[in-house]
DNA sequence: GTCAATTCGTTGAATGTGCAATAATTTTAT
DNA sequence: ATAAAATTATTGCACATTCAACGAATTGAC
């Protein structure tokens, strides 16, 4: 066997926070993904919309930053939720490079139907934690993510 | 150099956790990215090597579901890392519709090549994390992944 | 034992994604 | 003031993913 000692445990992957983490994240998406498909909407979009409803305009880097959608990918996205009436795009004042993404009422709609079924899924997930857990809980998401994000691996040229 | 735990900005994305638990898997996966690339190997590959070699042979659907890869897409994931000779189709003799997929050498050598790069961004990570509150982050990922399992939404007809 | 229902893996067709290249604008250095 | 460097958004192109439909094998009800 190749692998090294320290690793040729049987429970490695139970024991491996980015995967702990990664099979959570995947859970839940697929829990909420019934409810998307109702409204015709991939996890993007609704990621997408659920930024925008919750924290406000944002430009393509920016929304591609909160999202982890690349902005290649965000630019042909926000342009079908654009044709769809979802989103507009506003060429920023300030800076002429930059195009702000707002949302319109149909995806306000949409967030307004949607939320209660993410929220039904989150209080769901959470459901065995005690009130002195989950502050401890979000707290160690919200410190594992300013840690990465502090020791982030510059982008290789 | 420890991380405060908390942000300033009363935002409700920062309490969300389904957001907070996606944009720490999201960041995970930016860090190995490089080190992927230099493999030649996509994330959904090297979930699926990594899972291969640290928990055995697994057919198509028991693979999808370790992975949170679509089966259909596993299907031609699959295909191509056979072509490459990472890993191999074997039809299973006591149930002629499953395939196991098996990990090669050249598959396992690529494992032993990643695994250090993965365990340093791990290390990384955790890296604010006190010996007493790492098992209790893992514990809390387990039981809010063993949580969602157990109160999965059937997937409608 | 038979037949319907289920499970597993694959594939066609439509759609989405990501890298690299590009144009436009802004910032930085001198 | 000017030119080089950096940033933002978009697009061509190649490739990956998904849904739905399918064939093959197994399981379950009777």
């Amino acid at each position: 066997m190749s692998v090294p000692d320290e690793f040729d445990e049987p429970q490695i992957l139970e024991d491996f926070v980015p995967y702990l983490a990664h099979r959570v994240g995947s859970l839940m998406d697929q829990n909420i993904a019934p409810y998307l498909k109702e409204e015709n909407l991939s996890m993007e979009m609704w990621r997408v919309l659920f930024v925008l409803s919750h924290v406000g305009d944002h430009n393509l880097v920016a929304l591609s930053k909160a999202t982890s959608v690349k902005t290649s990918t965000l630019s042909r996205l926000v342009g079908r939720m654009a044709d769809r009436g979802l989103v507009s795009r506003i060429r920023s004042d300030s800076d002429n490079r930059t195009v702000d993404v707002v949302i319109l009422r149909a995806g306000q709609e949409i967030v307004d139907r949607l939320t209660p079924r993410a929220l039904e899924i989150r209080d769901m997930a959470v459901q065995d934690f005690s009130e002195d857990e989950l502050p401890v809980l979000k707290s160690y998401l919200r410190r594992m993510y300013r840690t990465l994000l502090n020791n982030a691996a510059k982008t290789p040229g």
